[in-house]
DNA sequence: AATCCAGACAACCGCATCCTG
DNA sequence: ACAGGATGCGGTTGTCTGGAT
């Protein structure tokens, strides 16, 4: 026996929503509300409607104080950092960005975000997929998780991990200044030559606030009226990032990171960026990401080409890698020893 | 002018969680 | 403590629109 429906879906309209059937909403939910049931409310109203299509288009676009498209780089920002850290969970995301649903943030995210960050990423995802057990399919770019268990949401945050650290690299197209006039021009500008990510990240940011190397501070209670009811700071304190808790992986919780407390009432606390706040920005800013050929993100196989030492390596699970073992000697041990660690590595997370 | 196609966005669906009796 | 209904969430699909051919 299965779920029973939560409405006679012979007898219910589907479909996009015509102005009258959201005048009669909109007015019975601004004079009486919902009542606390929004099954039986389109009865109440005369609207041959699913409760639960009632909920969904008073939240999404009748409720006031909506904004519909035109995201700022901030919120871009935001929406990075936070699907990097806590990945898909919308409603988190929608909660620190006043006026914005969860709806619209993923949409924003799927159809051009995701694009304008992860650019034309066929090369790096073919390379990286051959590390990460992925495979691409036949005829596509699609990359579709295999042996690994690696969801496309935890690939797409690795994949942006890898693009952002290789901004580290000197010989990175992101280092280019030809590629980043924006960038360089601020990095010249600054005093002595002072390339501290704080400095660059605020100087592209004039209204971020100031915050130590990598954190990019969010006040769980910024958004009252966010739609999501059950975002609240237990999420918060609750998701341990996908299985990736402060204490098991440095390379998203610097140890200068501040980490969400469970006594902690309101303020805020911070969202762990590794470091790279100012390239984030820059990917997000800089229209260049759009004209270029995409750098390739440094997988393996590239790195075993270009012999890299470890020094200039971009590779970002390094960083944890070598939190939890005794030896750094990166150029001692071969690629492919380090690649089969990389695959321990991903495996030891629930991603 | 007609058709195709891709991007953008609205809406739906199924599952998990919460709430209440 | 438990069951069943309500709600919330995230993935997916459907529809519309504008540009390219």
């Amino acid at each position: 026996m299965g779920r029973a429906p939560c409405c006679d879906k012979a007898n219910v309209k589907k479909g996009p929503w015509s102005p009258e059937e959201d005048a009669k909403l909109k007015s019975y939910i601004e004079q009486h509300g919902t009542g606390g049931n929004w099954i039986a409310l389109p009865q109440k109203i005369g609207l041959k409607r699913c409760g639960k299509s009632c909920r969904l288009r008073w939240l999404n676009y009748l409720r006031p104080n909506i904004k519909h498209g035109g995201f700022s780089e901030e919120e871009d920002f935001i929406i990075c950092s936070l699907y990097i850290s806590i990945g898909s969970r919308w409603s988190i995301i929608a909660a620190q960005l006043p006026g914005r649903t969860d709806n619209d943030i993923k949409n924003y995210w799927n159809t051009r975000l995701k694009k304008k960050l992860l650019g034309r990423r066929k090369d790096s995802l073919r390379r990286f997929s051959g590390a990460a057990n992925l495979e691409p399919k036949e005829g596509t770019s699609e990359v579709i998780p295999s042996s690994s268990g690696l969801s496309t949401s935890a690939l797409e945050r690795m994949q942006l991990h890898m693009q952002l650290q290789s901004s580290q690299n000197p010989f990175s197209f992101y280092n280019n200044p030809t590629s980043w006039p924006k960038l360089q021009k601020i990095l010249e500008t600054q005093e002595g030559g002072d390339h501290d990510i704080a400095n660059t990240c605020s100087a592209l940011m004039p209204e971020a606030p100031p915050s130590p190397k990598g954190e990019l501070i969010i006040n769980p209670q910024q958004n009252p009226n966010s739609l999501s009811s059950d975002t609240k700071q237990e999420d918060f304190n609750n998701s341990n990032i996908n299985g990736l808790s402060s204490s098991s992986s440095p390379m998203f919780y610097g140890s200068n990171i501040q980490m969400p407390s469970s006594t902690m009432s309101s303020s805020s606390f911070a969202v762990p960026m590794v470091g790279l706040q100012s390239e984030l920005q820059d990917l997000i800013s800089c229209d260049k990401i759009l004209d270029q050929e995409a750098e390739p993100s440094y997988g393996f196989d590239s790195l075993k080409e270009m012999g890299l030492p470890r020094d200039i390596n971009p590779i970002w699970w390094v960083n944890d890698f070598d939190a939890q073992s005794s030896s750094n000697s990166w150029d001692s041990a071969s690629m492919l020893q380090q690649e089969g660690m990389f695959q321990e590595y991903l495996a030891g997370y629930d991603l």
